[in-house]
Parts: structure tokens; C-alpha cells; sequence
DNA sequence: GTCTATAGTGGGATAGAC
DNA sequence: GTCTATCCCACTATAGAC
């Protein structure tokens, strides 16, 4: 029945990868914090990259959601925002996972490619819905830039300090809906 | 007579840092790539350090000066899409070198935080001259969101092939002032 | 489930010959 | 300036006792 200490190993390498990075948080530090040794982290997870898959996964998911959705939504001013504010909840709703990825892009790459590239595709799908059917280079680097602009709520509560999740998301989303409107 | 040596260990390590990540390129790596062997480079090289704050140089130096100058500058519309031209192009200006920072943010923070410390501080800087007299916690947050528009020009050529600079210039700066002109 | 002990690898860095 | 040889260290991961 210890799943707990599952849990709290997880817990403790969220909090470590997202703060420090993946490559620069080694297993006996995450043992040390969570009170045990290095060797029995490998009873709860078959190795780091497990221990890291596990940690990444909801937040693969419901951006793969997005993804899958988006393909069969007609695209109209209002569902564009619609999707944006879902990937901006999604964010939010994984934070620090997310943070992870911003961290440290190339260390994941080198130790999960497949989650990473799996990622690019996904947002690649989204940002040619999201430029439309005038697909000129403007309007793809528009895409680009307005899902950047909601991307930046993960730097928000580091650079800015606290901010309320609800001002961020109204503000953020009028905006990225400004860069896209820009024609 | 040999700063070609030095230069060309710079040259290596600046694509492989911009391409695989500092911490994920090993000095026999370079050395390697540049044949020699990794010994050698401690010849031109007092460390990996010495070789990253080498590379990092001229974009910290652009930086800082775009800092400094903001600082006496009237905001008026006209400075500000001034300035955020100006740090589009010390941006495209050492593309190489800013994707560094992109990579592996941990990493550079690990192996030289001072100078980490020194960009975030400077970028803050900005962000206030920005935001401008307005410092509400939205004022704020645009400010961070159209910065990101501009920096998103680093991703173009990764996620959107060849993009001509001067289009790209020319898009994402009436995207970010766009998005500063929210109110 | 957790431990001690250790294997095995690869990294940054140094010594000293040439 | 470049080499060979080596040191030292930290890490992931495994073996096997309890």
C-alpha cells in the first residue's frame, strides 16, 4: 500500500526539475528530500526517464487534446479564443510540468526525444490552425508569436512575482487575440 | 599566432551549444569536431566556464547598452517600437548565441550565474521602461507578453523554416506594439 | 520496501613529454 | 601548441542482504 512514497518521490522531482532542470537534479538528491536512499527510488521507478515520462504526462495529454479537437472545429474569431484559452488553462493546470520544459528543452531532448518531438508535432498542428487558411509566412508568424503570448503566463509568476490567475488569463488572452488580428 | 585555434574552438562550441545544449556538449566533443584533442583546449581555454562566458560575451554587451540607454530615453510610442527594434535586431544579431540561452536555461544558470542574474536583471529593467508610468499588474504583464513576441523571432527559423529577416522584423514588431497598445 | 555496497560510465581538469 | 596519460569526481544503475 505505498503508493504514497510513489507520490512523494514524484512530488519531490517535480519540484526539483522545474526549479533546478532535469539534467541538474540528480536522483540522491531527490532520495535525500524525500528520506530515502538513491537505490530505492529504482524499486518506484525503473529510472530517471521513467520517473521523468510519469511526471510529464498529464501535461502530454491534454495538449494532445487540444490538438485532436482543434481539427475538427471550425475556425471563427471566437473558437480561436476558445482554443487559446484552453492552451492557457492547460499551462496553468500543469505549471510546473510545463516549467520543466522551459528549463531545460535540450535535456529532454536528450533523455525523452520522443516526448519532445511528439510536442513540436502537436504544436505545429495547432499553429497552422491557428494561422487559418491564409497561410502567408505574416500570418504563420503571427500564429507563432500570439501562442508565445500565452506561453508567457509561465514566466509570469517569476519575473513578476504573484499575479492573480484569473487577471493573467483575461489579459494574456486579449492580447494574443490582438497579435492575431493584426492584419 | 594562432587566435585561429581559439577562434574556431569558439566557432564549434558555439553551434553545438546552440544546437545540443551546453550541458549536453562534452569538451572532447569540441575538440573532437575541431580535431584536436580535449587537453588542447585548456590550452586556449582555462575552462568550460571560461569558453561559455567567451561565446556569451557580445550579446550580454548588447543587452546591457540597450539597458542603459532606455534609461534616459523619453517613452514616447515612437521610442518604444524603437527600442523593441533595437532588441530584435542585437537578437538576430547573435541568433547562435541567444539560442544558448533558450536550451538550457538550468544549465547556464548552474554553470554561470552571474550572468543569468545580470540578463534577468537588465531584462526587468526594460520591462519597467516598457510598461511605462501605468505599473498595473496588466500594464506589467503586456509588457512580458510583447518582449516574448519579439524574442519568439528565435524560434521562427526552428519551427517555421526560412523566414526572411526583414519580414520577420517588420510582423513581429507591430505584433508586440499591438499588444502593448491594449489598454 | 529499504538498505549497503559497488559496478560502470563519462564528465572536467591537470601533469608533463614533445 | 599539441599530445598521451591520468586523476578525481558525480552520476545512473544494479546486486543482494535484511
Amino acid at each position: 500500500m505505498d503508493g504514497d512514497t510513489r507520490t512523494a518521490i514524484r512530488d519531490v522531482a517535480l519540484e526539483l526539475f522545474s526549479t533546478k532542470g532535469f539534467e541538474q537534479t540528480s536522483l540522491r538528491e531527490i532520495a535525500e528530500r524525500v528520506g530515502l536512499t538513491k537505490a530505492s527510488l529504482y524499486y518506484h521507478y525503473s529510472s530517471k526517464q521513467d520517473l521523468l515520462l510519469s511526471i510529464v504526462d498529464p501535461l502530454i495529454a491534454g495538449w494532445r487534446q487540444i490538438a485532436e479537437d482543434v481539427e475538427e472545429l471550425a475556425r471563427s474569431r471566437e473558437s480561436v479564443r476558445l482554443v487559446l484559452g484552453r492552451c492557457l488553462d492547460v499551462m496553468l493546470a500543469n505549471r510546473a510540468v510545463a516549467l520543466i520544459f522551459m528549463q531545460d528543452p535540450a535535456g529532454l531532448v536528450a533523455a525523452a526525444s520522443a516526448v519532445w518531438e511528439d510536442l513540436v508535432e502537436q504544436g505545429q498542428r495547432l499553429n497552422t490552425w491557428l494561422a487559418g487558411p491564409d497561410s502567408s509566412t505574416a500570418q504563420r508568424l503571427r500564429a507563432m508569436a500570439a501562442f508565445e503570448v500565452i506561453r508567457s503566463a509561465l514566466g509570469a509568476s517569476i519575473y513578476l512575482g504573484e499575479v492573480d490567475d484569473d487577471e493573467m488569463r483575461a489579459v494574456l488572452l486579449d492580447a494574443a487575440m490582438a497579435v492575431l488580428d493584426q492584419r
